[in-house]
DNA sequence: GTCTTGTTTGAATGTTCAATCAAGAAGTGG
DNA sequence: CCACTTCTTGATTGAACATTCAAACAAGAC
């Protein structure tokens, strides 16, 4: 175990006390008696509860490649492949915590009525670079999909379905609501594949 | 103006307040001065804060034909375009706010981590209705929709559609990404509508 | 008039919270 | 070994919060 910064400790607790309880509900004290570090630390480190925030937006932004696509690409090529492998590592997370799992930057999205600027901006690219992942295997199936088709719009869809498949099932405490999500984004993936097959 | 019952304005107000700050983020003080009331009032009619929001969620599950359904459909039969003015409206809510709109329901699903059931029961409910009336507009659309069309999963993919376009125009503070949702949604409409006509 | 029941008043309570800061410890360069 | 910076300690502060309650008020029943 490398020695770790406070900065670390402390970015590491947020992300998953944010996770668990959302912003507002975790503490500045949740995150001490998680670190074992004093308030005083904290506060060296960052000036605000707002900064820790903004440090785990960044750190969600900048492990998007390890923490998040890697992991469920590590066995898959086929790009369209790649994006239902992509959901099924959510649905994992799902199951895993029965149901009650939450994205980190959809329920921050949502639970930030009045974001600062800067939360705000990270919160956004967390996203576009979610769906320019996503774009990028919509390239990578060439012409297996629609000439016609916005790639961009299409990888926006993929994120739309994924947020709200997993709010879904979370409210409902059953997959099944996410799972049915899924499938329909399969069909419309089917439909697309037919069509470019198919010229009218 | 017919006389308002104390409860009634607390309800009205607590619809507004939890819609733009969130139900952590909106005190029982800005409740009681929205109001014009006294704390003492407010917890005659409600024991507690949260009784406040399960009388919010039974205004949503109660109003949703009057506050939603009937100003979207006012003017339209098609059912397939029923659903399309559903998202309209929605969409007008987004404009309205400066793309700050969210969801009432789906905000409140996500903020609230740790729900009491009665809580969690309310929202899946609210979610339930929604569907079941976008189902309704499905099965009216009879052999449009091909046969083999789950047509349950089909509503909540439209809710799932909405709740996505929403929380990504809202973080983009960007209509755009709500338009694209809809529009990938119409083409998979389009496609399925398509499909019915020349089976395979 | 007075009893009863339902409602309102608003100051007070106890808790939780983010943030502060003076004092001290640890680490670094000369 | 000293000077200097960086980091840590933890008690403290003041604001915000949900909730309580004894006292006052209103209005219909008899």
């Amino acid at each position: 175990m490398a020695p770790q910064s406070a900065r670390d400790k402390i970015i590491h607790a947020a992300m998953e006390l944010f996770w668990l309880k959302g912003y507002n509900s975790t503490s500045i004290a949740d995150l001490l008696s998680r670190t074992q570090l004093n308030s005083g630390s904290l506060y060296h480190v960052f000036p605000s509860k707002q900064d820790v925030l903004i440090g785990v937006l960044e750190a969600y932004r900048d492990g998007i490649e390890e923490m998040l696509l890697q992991p469920a690409w590590g066995h898959v090529d086929d790009p369209i492949e790649k994006i239902f492998a992509l959901l099924q590592g959510y649905r994992t997370m799902i199951v895993d915590t029965d149901c009650t799992y939450g994205c980190p930057i959809g329920s921050l999205a949502l639970e930030l009525h009045e974001p600062d600027p800067r939360v705000r901006d990270l919160l956004a690219e967390n996203f576009e670079n979610w769906t320019r992942a996503v774009e990028g295997c919509i390239g990578a199936a060439g012409k297996r999909i629609p000439r016609g088709v916005d790639k961009k719009a299409l990888a926006q869809f993929v994120l739309t379905a994924m947020e709200g498949g997993v709010m879904q099932a979370r409210t409902h405490r059953d997959v099944s609501y996410f799972d049915r999500a899924v499938k329909q984004l399969r069909e419309h993936f089917e439909l697309l594949e037919k069509a470019a097959k198919t010229p009218a």
